[in-house]
RNA sequence: CGCGGGAUAGAGCAGCUCGGUAGCUCGUCGGGCUCAUAACCCGAAGGUCGUCGGUUCAAAUCCGGCUCCCGCAA
């Protein structure tokens, strides 16, 4: 099939390798326009479009797909398929209909749970057991067409939104040449979505970053992992912001919020405790807990996070 | 010129105001002790204090240039 790739992070990567690498020709591709980052603001290429100039595949970044333009080259390719992967833009009904076989959508999660923004770090900060990866059929709305495949994977107890992400994301390469190949064939039922069973997911933030230890150990730990690598969740430590990278789930009790060991690092949240496992302090970089523990005097049962404030 | 923190032993930090013997916690190595431990005790190795220049009898410390790292903001 002829398709055109649609995608923005290192998350839509792994499948437009596999596309470009299968029988099907991948004739262009689409992604958000460069974009200034970091603390110089230099302008840097999506992950897709690295990628994608690597295989020679001519790139397009448009700004909008409002006036037309962008429609134009895509008739002019004549796509019997396009393959959309956190692109980051909404596509207009003249876009989803321009292909023989429609648009095709990779997104993190089992849908109906979890559409829109965020699906992958929203099923680890709720701490699911289960999540997966889903190819449907895009319509008007946000993550509601029909579900063509779905492919599912356990959660680890402790693994972070980032190592997910890495694993859904060839997941979903692989779930998309299975897609193309059954869609091609007239193999595959088009399944339609369970609107009770829906549910929605809004962009991460840096507002959920601060950690609250009253909650129960399980929360802070999601909330940990969650948040991990972006934008990372945060406590305060002799008044310096601290970001906290990964922790362990502990047995220990005590007040939320104070030191229960130094040696491993352990704090304790509202129900049992969190081993601290990986930080940063502002102005410093990642370092393990051990290495933060050794250089900073702190005691046992003194108070860490926003409960410090209230003292 | 967006705001700010930083570079000292393998790691993490202190020392800098107020120049004068290189310090702490951890790790490493050797020894001891223990049923046991990310336990404890004894001992040792390991640093041109980021870099270049200036001031000085004397600079980690004061002054100026440079390089690199990071937090915030976007």
């Amino acid at each position: 099939m002829k398709i055109i790739y649609m995608g923005t992070p290192d998350f839509a990567v792994p499948a437009l390798k596999k596309l470009a690498d299968s029988t099907h020709e991948v004739v262009a591709v689409f992604t958000q326009p460069d974009k200034p980052k970091g603390r110089k603001m230099i302008l840097t290429p999506s992950d897709v479009k690295v990628c994608a100039q690597e295989l020679n595949i001519p790139v397009y970044q448009p700004d909008t797909f409002k006036d037309g333009k962008a429609f134009e080259i895509i008739e002019s390719y004549a796509p019997d398929v396009i393959v959309v992967a956190a692109y980051g833009k909404i596509l207009p009904k003249s876009v989803l209909e321009a292909p023989k076989y429609g648009c095709v959508n990779i997104h993190g999660s089992l849908l109906p749970k979890y559409r829109g923004a965020a699906p992958i770090q929203q099923a680890v900060l709720n701490g699911d057991k289960i999540t997966g990866v889903t190819t449907m059929l895009m319509d008007a709305g946000i993550d509601t067409g029909d579900i063509l495949m779905t492919a599912q994977t356990e959660i680890g107890i402790n693994e972070t939104s980032g190592e997910l992400f890495d694993r859904l994301s060839i997941l979903g390469g692989d779930l998309i040449l299975e897609t193309l190949t059954s869609l091609e064939n007239e193999t595959i039922t088009l399944q339609k979505q369970d609107e009770s069973k829906s549910s929605h997911t809004s962009k991460i933030d840096k507002s959920c970053c601060p950690i609250d230890f009253s909650k129960p150990a399980c929360e802070v730990h999601n909330q940990i992992r969650g948040l991990n690598p972006w934008p990372v969740a945060t406590t305060e430590i002799a008044n310096r912001n601290v970001k906290i990278f990964s922790s362990r789930l502990c047995e220990k009790c005590g007040k939320a919020g104070t030191i229960l060991s130094i040696k491993p690092f352990i704090v304790a949240c509202g129900d049992r405790s969190v081993e601290i496992t990986e930080v940063q302090p502002e102005g410093k970089k990642r370092m393990t807990a051990a290495a933060f523990t050794a250089g900073h005097k702190l005691d046992i049962g003194e108070l860490i996070g926003k409960s410090q404030k209230n003292i």
